[in-house]
DNA sequence: TCGGTCATGTAATTTGTTACATGATTTA
DNA sequence: TAAATCATGTAACAAATTACATGACCGA
C-alpha cells in the first residue's frame, strides 16, 4: 500500500489504541476530539477503513448485537509496521509547520475597518478564553487516566492554546490600546 | 458567489495587501511563507484566480514584460466586501481549533517501541529548536517593516512554535528521564 | 546557444465532505 | 407507538495536489 494520507493515519492509529473498533467507534473518536480536525463523516471512515482492511492493515470481525451485525476491526502486525514507519517517516517540514486559520485572516485584517478589527480581536480573546478553560478541564480530567500519553496530548493542546490566548492580548495591547 | 474556501479567502486577501498581482506572484506568497499551508501550486492558484474573476471579486487586467503577457488583478470593492465577511464570519469553532500533525502523532506513540519514542521526540525536539530560530528571525526582520500587521503575525508563529518546543522538552522530562 | 529558472497554464488524481438512504434501537 | 438517535453505508461534490506541457527570459 502506497504511503498513508493523514487521515488512514490517524484511523490506523486509533485502531492501535482501542481496539477492537467498530468504523462508527472511530467516527466517534474523531467528531468527539476536543479540537476536531476532521469530520469524522461516514463518508469518510466508512470507505477508508474497507480500503485498510482490503490491504490487510486491519483486519474485520463480524460482530452483533442484537439484529443489528457489523464488523469489528483489529490492526495486525503489518498494520503495526505501517503505522510506526507513517509516524517515524513523515515529513519533518509538515510536522513542524503550526497552520493557524486565526493568524491567516489577521494578517488581512487591514481590509476591515479600525473598529471591525476590534471587534474581531476582541471577540476572539474571548473564545480562546473559554477554549483554554475548557482545555484545561480536559487537561485536568487526563490527569488521572493512566494514559500518559493521553494526558500529555491534551497538555500539548493547553500549552499551545495559552500562547495563542498571549498572542491575541499582545495584538490587543499593541494596534489597539 | 457561495462562501469562500480557505484559500480562496487566503488569495483574496494575499491580493488586497500586495494588488496588482499576478497569479505567480500569489503562488511565490504562498510557497515562500514561513510555515506554508498550501503548496501554491499552478494547479490550485490559476483557476482559482480564474474564478474569482469570473465572479468579479478580483478584475484583471493585461500586462506585458516581453513578449510575456498575462493578467495582473486587483481586487474589486464587491471582492473586498466577501474578503470582510470571510474574516469575520468564519465559525468561530474553526478558528478556535489549532490541528497539529504533530501532536497527532503523538497520541499513538506507543505503537513504537521505547527507544523509538525517545528518538522520534529528541529529533522533533531538534527540528522545533531550528524552527523557533528560523521564526525568531523572521520576527526579527519584520519589526523594522512598518507592517505592524505582518510582524504580529510572525510573533504569532513564534508564540505558538514556542509553547510547541516547550511541550516537547515536558514530554521528554516525563517520559524519558 | 544551451541549460536553468520564470511564468502560464491543463489534466488526472487524491482526499475528504455533504447529502442522502436505510434499518435497528432506545426513549418519551 | 412515534420520535429521536444509533449504526452502517453510498453517491455526488469540493478542494487542493501532482504531474505534465509549453514558451519566454537570462546567465554562462
Amino acid at each position: 500500500m502506497r504511503k498513508l494520507s493523514e487521515l488512514e493515519g490517524a484511523v490506523l492509529g486509533v485502531t492501535s489504541l482501542y481496539e477492537p473498533v467498530t468504523p462508527y467507534q472511530i467516527r466517534k473518536v474523531f467528531e468527539r476530539s476536543p479540537n476536531p480536525h476532521w469530520s469524522g463523516s461516514a463518508g469518510s471512515i466508512y470507505p477508508l477503513v474497507e480500503r485498510l482492511a482490503r490491504n490487510r492493515l486491519l483486519s474485520g470481525r463480524a460482530h452483533a448485537t442484537g439484529k443489528r451485525r457489523g464488523l469489528k476491526y483489529n490492526i495486525t502486525a503489518s498494520g503495526r509496521k505501517v503505522l510506526r514507519s507513517w509516524i517515524l517517516e513523515a515529513e519533518h517540514e509538515k510536522l513542524v509547520g503550526i497552520s493557524d486559520l486565526l493568524r491567516l485572516r489577521f494578517r488581512f485584517l487591514p481590509a476591515l475597518k479600525v473598529a471591525e478589527q476590534r471587534r474581531f480581536v476582541a471577540t476572539m480573546i474571548r473564545k480562546m478564553t473559554e477554549e483554554v478553560e475548557k482545555i484545561e478541564a480536559d487537561c485536568h480530567q487526563t490527569s488521572s487516566s493512566h494514559d500518559d500519553y493521553l494526558h500529555l496530548t491534551a497538555r500539548g493542546a493547553l500549552l499551545m492554546a495559552r500562547a495563542r490566548l498571549a498572542w491575541l492580548q499582545e495584538v490587543w495591547a499593541r494596534l489597539f490600546q
